[in-house]
Formats: C-alpha cells, structure tokens, sequence
RNA sequence: UGGGGUGUAGCCAAGCGGUAAGGCAGCGGGUUUUGAUCCCGUCAUGCGAAGGUUCGAAUCCUUCCACCCCAGCCA
C-alpha cells in the first residue's frame, strides 16, 4: 500500500462498487454517445473521460456510439471529428463504433411489439394540436382522439408511415402512457416520427426515425451497457427510460444515472453558440485555437493528459457548478512545466552588439539542458556570437529603477544571458525618432556556468537568440475569448463579450536556431514567456508560426 | 405554479451521527542562471436559513429560502 492517501470515490464510483460487490454487475459497460450533430469541446471531454474512466477503473469497456436518430442536423463530417478527438485524447472504444443507426431495425421490431399490446398509437394530431392536448404543469393534459385505436388499425397506419405514404408532420408514433403524468415526459411521448432525408449511415432506407427517447435505453440494452451515464437534463427521462426496458423484450436491464455537466467560466460551451462564433467569422473555425473545442485546445497546444487531469481533478457530482478557466489552465500550465523541453524566442527584439566579443572564452554554442530538471531529454546548443537578440521590455534606460522591480537589463549596469554570460549595458543607438535601434554592450569573461567577480551584481536573467543564425517565425498570443466570466448569462449577448484582444499576431520573432526541429502541437516552454506550440495549420517549411497555450504563472508586481 | 435536481471557503469537492480531507485561486516566507518550477506556512467555531431529536448534527426530522432543468415531431 502506498501511503498517499487515496481520492474519495465519486457517487458513480460508489454505485459501481456497490454493484460489482453485490453481484449485481459482472462487468461494467459504459458508453459514450455522441448525436453527430456538431464538434466535441471541453465538456464533452469530461463525459468522455468519466465513461472510459470508469470502464478503465473497473476492468470493464466502453463504446463509442453515435446516437444519430435526427438525419435533419447531422454529418458524416462530424462523426469522424469525434472518432478522431476520442482518441486523441486518449481512448479507445470497444470493437467497432456503433450507431443507433444500427438498430434501427431492431427499434421497428420493438415498436410493432408496442402496438401489437396496445402500448403505442399512431396519432394525427397536429404539432399544435399535440402542444394544446399535452397540457401544462399544473393542468393535465387530454388523450388524444387517436389513442384508442385498433391494434390492426395501428399497425396499418404504422406501416403506412413507414412506406412513405404520409408526409412530414403528417403523424407520429406515440406510446400511449398517461396524458396526465406529472412528468411531461410521460404524458404519450413520441416514438417516430417523419424524416424524408437520407441519412449518413442508412441512405434512403427509412423515411421514419425513432426519437432520443425511443432509442437510447435499447441500445444501450443491446449493447449490454450496464450504467448509462448522462446529464442532469435527462433526469427526467430517467422514467420513461425505465418504461421501455419493463415494456420491450430487451436483452439487459441498463440503468441511468445523471451527473452535472461542465461549465467553465469566460467560455461558452453550446453547439449553438460555437457554430455561431464559427458561421459568422469571430473565430478562425471550429479548430480555432481559443475555442473550448477539442480540437481548437489541441491546436492550441493543450495535451490529452492535461485535460484528462483536469477532468479527474473536477470530480463528478450532480450539482451544478461552473469550473474556473483557471483550473484548466493550471492543468496544462503544469503538464508542460513538467514535460515540455525548454527554448528561448524573443517576441519584440532589439539587435544587441557584444563589442568585446573577442574576449568570449566560449566562441560557438553555449549548451543547455533541454530541461531544467530531465537530464534524460538531453541537451540542447545555443550558439553565440557578436549579435544577438533580446526583448525590447527587457532592457531600460532608467537606472532609478529598483533591482527588486527590475530584474533586467538597465544602462551602465549588469544582467545573466540565460545560459550564458553576464553582459553589462554600455551605449543604446537611437533612430531620429528615439527609437533604440540597438544596444551595445560588453561581456564579462569567464561568466559562463560560473558567477561573475565581486561586485558585479546581475540584476537578473533574460533570455536571448543569437542573431546571426536564429530562425525568423510568426507568434500568436492568445488570450480568453471572452472578458466576461459569464458571457451568456441571463439576456445578455455572448458576442459582446468577445475580447477583442484574444488574439495578437506577433510578426519578426526571433528563436532559437534548434526550434527549427519543432513539430506541430508540441510543446516547448520559452523561457520567461510561456508555453507554445507550432501552429498545426499556419505553419510551413518557410513560415514557422508559434502558437502560445498558456502564459508563465505571473506573480510578480502582485506583491512588490 | 406541477414534476425533477442542487445548496459545504472566491471556484471545485470530500464527508454517509463522534467534533469540517484535498485541489485551484489568494496571502506570507525560503530556494533558484526562467519574476517560472520547487519547498514551507496560512486560509470555514463553519456546512442555504430557522426550529427540533441526540451526550454529540454538515450528516436524522420539520418548515422555509435560493438556484438549475422539463413542458420539441432536438439530443
């Protein structure tokens, strides 16, 4: 046993160990199941990681299963997005991916068996009529006209809808429950209706499509999934769910249990919404390196563990709660410190002349870790020369400055290359304007690896390139798309709320001559500036184009 | 309003009748050739509110309050 105190069961945790416990279950199934109607983001993640978590945890599997009941709103488009987000982060689905698609003849079996027991109606009501009869909370609503028919009536009006021969809207397949439930969901719900569109997986076979409610408890029946995992909003369902397990011939007896969903703060999460920011140009796609999408935080350079750790560390519970961004960026923050090699590039540089280079006791490449405390990632070469690049902010004229307010590099006075040596500000060349234009100074020999001589205090360490062969690149800093932590609340408009700085392209950065070996989506901290990856979709063999995932923890000044 | 769900720190979240875990954020300090990391310390006499039961209540009972969801031929 380790002594690390072990993370308290979450409600679905303590379920399935109970189940597994008491016999009740052999062998969890979970799924995840997607309706491919638009892209996964960050929350979905959280569903995924729970239902895979959960089968991983407990020896058990879990399916990917498209839940594509709807051909009005779905693509062929986005299942494969899904595939590739699932296993991107991570997964991977036992046997094949299914659709609801699959069993869709199944479903026309189980629903004839509903008419052949009187347990289901084919209604001719209109869409508002239906409205009017179902009544309200408080009122009861009224049986339709149409609910006594014949069996042989309905199964001729059933077939008649499945060969086509009535339109859209035309009619439904109700089950006939009790129009005065408490629970709307109760009061005869659909269970087919109208569709003449052809669908992504099944073409033109059907013209009639069973509702969410219809499909989901049998396939996860069939499938023999053992605890089926959704959101609070379908709590409500949870009894019609059940209706259709004790009323079909179905082969297991699935059970559904609900957990909140996630909400994140400064970020909105509806498919709507996203395909908005999508649609009308506020974003550079769903891929966009600021969308709450798996794919955009994939491209923004977010790892499948950071966000797996960031969806273990949440929890699972069925209040609602809405996560702090600051938790995600923690999450990715930390998986990069840990792992990602380490790099220097100076976004805004100023040419730096070394006029006593010739007394460099080191003349070639100062050498590096790659990281600071993972020797086994090797090394890396910085060379060094007469020129070089550091950052316009790193460099002042005021030497009022406080050493503890400014640990850079000020006139007259001395700082640390990084992994380099310690220079001494001596004469900056202006243009007519005043502009500094470059910056000459002098190095102090033997300050590689080692500490100068008495009484020459570096006021700190700033990054540099050397100039003569750094590699010239693109960098996109990013920051939240939103200002308001809740951009969609009550009646406001989200697209107010749009940061109009979420997005600075830095052009004329200099990095360091071995990034040139970067690949897309890997991450690299620059040293003092953050976390970047190459831009999987910008970048070529002669443009590299960076983009920042998340900026360095930044303290300093909050309590200077 | 009928039904369903939820209230523990700024944000999450343990807790399951024995005297409020942990993480994020914050604050104070130490180390540091990254103002990062790392390390140490600190952070709820209090659990939506009020009553009650009990030697003992965040946990049990009663009433009340607040917020979220449903009322699609969406999922």
């Amino acid at each position: 046993m380790s002594d690390t105190p072990s993370k308290p069961l979450n409600f679905l945790e303590q379920i399935i160990t109970r189940d597994l416990d008491g016999g009740i279950t052999s062998k969890v199934i979970t799924r995840f199941p997607p309706e491919p109607n638009g892209h996964l983001h960050i929350g979905h993640a959280k569903s995924i990681c729970l239902n895979f978590g959960l089968a991983e945890r407990f020896g058990g599997e879990c399916n990917l299963r498209f839940d594509d009941t709807n051909p009005e709103k779905e693509e062929q488009e986005y299942v494969d997005a899904i595939k590739r987000d699932v296993s991107w982060l991570g997964f991977n689905w036992a046997g094949e991916v299914r659709y609801a698609s699959d069993y869709f003849d199944q479903f026309y079996e189980w629903a004839l068996h509903l008419i052949r027991e009187g347990k289901a109606y084919v209604c001719h009501l209109s869409a508002e009529e239906t409205k009017e009869y179902r009544g309200w909370a408080t009122k009861p609503g009224k049986d339709s006209p149409y609910r006594e028919r014949s069996v042989a009536e309905n199964l001729a009006e059933f077939e008649k809808m499945r060969a086509g021969e009535y339109d859209e809207g035309q009619c439904v397949l109700r089950a006939k429950i009790d129009m005065a439930s408490p629970n709307m969901n109760m009061r005869d719900p659909m269970l087919y209706r109208i569709r003449k569109q052809s669908h992504h997986q099944t073409g033109d076979k059907w013209c009639i499509y069973p509702t969410y409610d219809f499909a989901h408890g049998q396939e996860d029946a069939i499938e023999g999934v053992t605890h089926s995992i959704c959101t609070l909003e379908f709590a409500d369902h949870r009894p019609l769910y059940e209706w259709f397990i004790d009323n079909l011939p179905v082969p297991a007896e699935p059970r559904q249990y609900e957990f909140a969903r996630l909400e994140l703060n400064y970020t909105v999460t509806s498919k709507r919404k996203l395909k908005q920011l999508v649609d009308e140009g506020h974003v550079d796609g769903w891929n966009d390196p600021r969308m709450p999408t798996i794919s955009g935080m994939r491209r923004r350079g977010y790892t499948p563990a950071s966000l797996r750790t960031f969806c273990e560390m949440i929890g699972v519970t069925k209040s609602g709660s809405t996560i702090d961004v600051g938790q995600l960026e923690y999450c990715v923050r930390d998986d990069l410190n840990n792992n990602a090699p380490r790099a220097m590039c100076v976004l805004d540089p100023i040419k730096v002349v070394v006029q006593n280079f010739d007394e460099a006791d080191f003349s070639g490449a100062m050498v590096q870790p790659a990281h600071p405390n993972k020797p086994e990632l090797g090394e890396r070469e910085l060379p060094f020369g007469r020129e070089l690049y550091i950052d316009r902010a790193d460099f002042s004229e005021d030497t009022t400055l406080s050493r503890k307010k400014f640990k850079r590099l000020v006139m007259g006075e001395y700082v640390r290359l990084r992994g380099a040596y310690v220079i001494k500000a001596e004469e900056a060349v202006k243009d007519s304007d005043g502009n500094i234009t470059e910056l000459r100074v002098s190095l102090v020999p033997g300050t590689v690896g080692e500490n100068p001589p008495e009484g020459i205090k570096p006021r700190g360490v700033i990054h540099w390139v050397n100039a003569e062969d750094c590699l010239d690149c693109e960098v996109r800093l990013y920051d939240r798309l939103f200002n308001d932590a809740a951009p969609d609340a009550g009646d406001k408009n989200y697209l107010d709320a749009i940061n109009p700085e979420s997005l600075r392209i830095l052009s004329g950065c200099k990095a360091e001559k071995g990034l040139a070996q970067a690949q897309p989506e890997q991450g690299f901290q620059f040293e003092r500036e953050g976390y970047f990856c190459l831009d999987s979709q910008y970048s070529s063999d002669d443009k590299l184009v960076f983009n920042r995932t998340i900026g360095l923890k930044d303290n300093w000044g909050k309590s200077v």
